[in-house]
RNA sequence: UCCUCCUUAGCUCAGUUGGUUAGAGCACAUCACUGUUAAUGAUGGGGUCCUCCGUUCAAGUCGGAGAGGGGGAGCCA
């Protein structure tokens, strides 16, 4: 057996002095010829080994580079130096695996994210993207633990689907025909009778509707899978490939969507506060250095413990579409016309318009609720005694600092005669989703649901703000490596 | 897809009104030192100045096109 390892988590959390050990890891550097920075993807800490002069062999010496993998033993002690208390001194050092100091790309210096993101493969042995992957382990973790807790079915939903209806953006083609000569119709379209599911397939960008068939079953279900968008954004925070949380539940209205997607976020933000303090307190000394190098109007003004801490302890403010349209006419920034894009009900919010109402009105989290229905998608429930011409639907959205859109949900419509005349005015075949309107045809309920983006999540709670360094391997337009 | 900025050593960057042999720190090599904390000191090697075309006696520097990247916008999570 070779993993009698002690990580490096444990071994600095108060392992006794003169305990015999086994550590292995990669070095982060070797000073003086003696010290020995060695780190296992535990911690971002690094356990000292001391390699005293004259003990070992010039040779190993010279091939304890950057990035070398070690097999340590060796014995806890005190450490005679200032930057920790424990390290251990070596009795026997191996190397695993040999990197060439010279090639090795990772230098003990500060990297740019842009440099760190050509070389994804490597950027997990760096501090930040340490920090980063083990909160987005905890957040995932923690995703499950709160839908478990509350009796939620976790229901895998097909990641290769025949259903286009969705309507959320472009979508990957799944096929195995061949691209050249594929084989035609009469009409001469592509025959996608002979394709391998007899059908036109594509990669799924919401289980949100498969999600709707679940929750008419179990009560509550909640989806978390990859999904998959075709669209052409390059910007900092879209993905062609993203995981999204998509939690649908029975019996619930608006208001019980509301509140439970604000439950669940700030749960999740517990929950890494508790569970990555180490990495949280990393993040946001990061954080402090950099906006250190900003000019002071640039400066968000707090630290990122202080924003999430700020985040759990207040009430995220709700307000109607309607609100959020007078308030925006009413602003003085409105008046000194700052707003790129016009305003007045009916247009859909515009970043500039959803940033202002999140980071200098509220200055906190907002809930937006009962859109225009002429901006919004076909299942969003109609709302009942609006004033004609200004229809809205039970729409939510929530707005977080510096992200934007980090949730989007709805209460369902689940009359089966008002979903059907919303589906032929926007031209959806009812034909294609018989399936899913068997739902309201057969003990029909009223149920709710939202999405809440897994990668955008990450970005608020570590405070990243570009989303290629959320996900261990982003996938974006013209960018498909690894 | 649109707007905008950027691309100089392995990395981070400097490079004057266009002018001879393009610099610094880190990294690397050699030596010295040895309880260091991104160790330190000395010496040394290291360049398709993103690519192509053009202007000019002369282009890293000016112009055009292209590629890649950053930021913003649209679409959205």
């Amino acid at each position: 057996m070779f993993n009698q390892r002690i990580k490096v988590k444990q071994l600095l959390s108060g392992t006794a002095t003169g305990t015999e050990v086994v550590v292995m890891g990669w070095v982060r550097t070797f000073r003086n010829n003696q010290f020995i920075a060695l780190n296992d993807g535990s911690t971002n800490a690094n356990i000292q080994i001391v390699a005293s002069l004259g003990e070992f062999d010039e040779a190993i010496l010279k091939r304890i580079t950057t990035g070398a993998s070690l097999k340590v033993n060796g014995t806890v002690v005190e450490s005679l130096g200032k930057g920790q208390s424990v390290e251990v001194k070596a009795s026997k050092i191996e190397i695993l695996g040999d990197s060439d100091a010279e090639k090795f790309p990772l230098q003990p210096k500060k990297h740019s994210l842009e440099f760190l993101r050509e070389k994804a493969h490597l950027r997990f042995r760096t501090n930040t993207f340490g920090s980063v992957f083990r909160i987005r382990h905890s957040l995932a973790f923690a995703v499950h633990q709160f839908y478990n807790d509350r009796g939620f079915v976790y229901l895998h939903t097909p990641i290769i689907t025949s259903s286009d209806a969705e309507g959320a953006g472009e979508m990957f083609r799944v096929t195995t025909l061949p691209l050249e000569g594929a084989p035609k119709n009469e009409k001469g379209e592509i025959d996608y009778t002979q394709d391998f599911f007899g059908k036109g397939t594509n990669l799924t960008v919401s289980g949100q509707l498969e999600g709707e068939l679940g929750a008419m079953a179990f009560s509550e279900i909640y989806t978390f899978g990859p999904t998959f968008r075709a669209e052409n954004s390059n910007t900092t925070r879209h993905l062609a490939e993203f995981w999204m949380i998509e939690p649908e539940m029975a019996f619930h209205d608006i208001e019980d969507n509301m509140n439970l997607a604000e439950e669940f976020i700030k749960y999740l933000i517990n929950y890494v506060l508790k569970n990555n303090a180490d990495d949280i307190d990393f993040l946001d000394a990061r954080l402090a250095e950099e906006e250190k190098q900003l000019p002071t109007e640039k400066r968000s003004g707090f630290g990122l413990k202080e924003k999430l801490e700020i985040v759990l302890s207040n009430n995220f403010e709700r307000i109607t579409y309607t609100e959020a349209i007078d308030i925006l006419l009413n602003s003085p920034h409105y008046k000194k016309k700052k707003f790129q894009y016009e305003v007045k009900w009916g247009i859909d919010l515009q970043s500039e318009h959803e940033r202002y109402l999140v980071e200098q009105h509220f200055k906190k989290p907002v809930i937006v609720t009962g859109y225009p229905a002429a901006i919004k998608a076909f299942y969003m429930r109609m709302n009942d005694g609006c004033e004609p011409g200004r229809e809205t639907v039970a729409a939510m959205d929530i707005l977080a600092p510096g992200i934007g859109e980090i949730v989007g949900g709805s209460q369902r419509e689940e009359r089966l005669d008002k979903l059907e005349a919303r589906m032929k005015a926007m031209h959806i075949p009812l034909e294609d989703m018989s399936y899913y309107l068997d739902t309201r045809r057969f003990g029909t309920v009223p149920h709710a649901g939202f999405g809440l983006g897994f990668e955008r999540m990450i970005l608020f709670v570590t405070g990243m703000t570009n989303i290629r360094d959320v996900i261990p391997f982003a996938r974006t337009p013209k960018n498909c490596e690894y």
